[in-house]
DNA sequence: ATACTATACGGAGGGTGCCTCCGGTTAGCA
DNA sequence: TGCTAACCGGAGGCACCCTCCGTATAGTAT
């Protein structure tokens, strides 16, 4: 329906079912995707994030294929619809917040981690605000993308979290799930600035460790 | 520049400028508005929220004439932008919390008073919902809109509030700013449902009461 | 290396929506 | 009842979303 479903960026290491190791992308029909094609795909997605960004809602598709360089009957056959190119700028964006949580597990200490995670999700949230009734609207055509990336960035959150409970420096009596459920409102919220989201988020970072922080 | 500035709804009982008791309504230029005008007018707002509801960002200015019984030409006399239009729609819905307000301190109890009204408040968000990247946009544009409207809520508020603090039978350590400050968020949350924002309401309400409710 | 074919590319153009302009009509007043 | 200022309404300009189809090219077999 949109265009090409799952455009593999994530590395994942899930062996629930290893069909197979696809480093290489595939269209719909299964066949892999032409380096041309794929070029452009990648562009298009890279594009529509700055044009969104810089210009909100507003932004035209024109305006999108001329930043990525390619005609507008290009973008048309990789995004159908326009809802569908947000669609991709958004499964981008939520993939990106996994990495960035597998990253800081990588190079960062238990606590530090969570950290530099609730930060990367304060800057996801922000580039969600200004698209916010475009996603309501995908969201409401297409019910499992919003529980498929609600549940893979509480993976995500899980991933620096349980390490941090593990290693005693985060109480241990909440779950990923639900420090979702509390910093998602904050941070899309459209009654709060950016730099109070960020505050309150901060707030909850600070309630999450045990012992108390320093005063 | 929208329009007709102040649209008198409401009854202001505010006595520290009493320059003249204006329930004559008038244009721009002071003048009174013609009566077909000011049909045209109230038309135009009650049009527009029916159309908003049913349709969210998509409804067309067309449709909104078409449905007030109105030509194009009319519409965009009163209403130069769409914006504007948008704007007179959210003014008349504070201006029907704020008359709620008064309405449940007229004929309820001091407690019945403060539900009633978070209840009035639950469906104005809701409504609010759905043209909420609009009405960001026309905060921006005019950032003195959202704090008078803010402002306007919290009087509203504390009209049943501070009542029912007064009867005792609401804890007297909150007051009304603190209270939207706290529902605002929930209620125009996109990552909420509308029966998860009422329910949340409904805690805070029992959070509101003094003593303890039973449970 | 070359030829073939499936696939991708790109721009012209249709349809819709926001907004403007201006001639016809009507409310308010003497 | 007549005058004038103000209002009404629809035709049309401009921008944007999206479609269609002829052209160019990647991938493959010889």
């Amino acid at each position: 329906m949109a265009g090409f479903e799952n455009f593999p960026v994530t590395s994942e290491k899930d062996s629930r079912e290893a069909e197979e190791e696809a480093p290489e992308p595939r269209d719909a029909e299964g066949r892999p995707m032409r380096a041309d094609a794929r070029r452009n795909y990648e562009r298009l997605v890279m594009a529509a994030r700055r044009v969104f960004t810089d210009e909100g809602t507003g932004a035209s598709m024109e305006a999108v294929a001329r930043d990525a360089g390619v005609g507008i009957g290009t973008l048309y056959r990789h995004f159908p619809k326009r809802i569908d190119l947000v669609e991709a700028v958004y499964r981008n964006d939520v993939e990106e917040l996994v990495t960035a949580a597998e990253k800081a597990v990588a190079n960062s200490g238990p606590l530090e981690a969570v950290d530099e995670f609730l930060q990367a999700f304060v800057r996801y949230a922000e580039a969600k605000r200004t698209l916010l009734s475009e996603l309501r609207e995908a969201f409401d055509k297409d019910p499992e993308l919003k529980s498929r990336s609600r549940a893979r960035i509480d993976q995500a959150l899980d991933l620096v979290l349980s390490r941090a409970q593990r290693a005693g420096v985060v109480r241990g009596d909440v779950d990923s799930s639900e420090v979702v459920s509390m910093i998602a409102p904050v941070c899309t919220s459209s009654v709060l600035t950016a730099e109070q989201s960020a505050r309150l988020v901060g707030l909850v970072f600070d309630g999450l460790r045990t012992p108390a922080p320093p005063r």
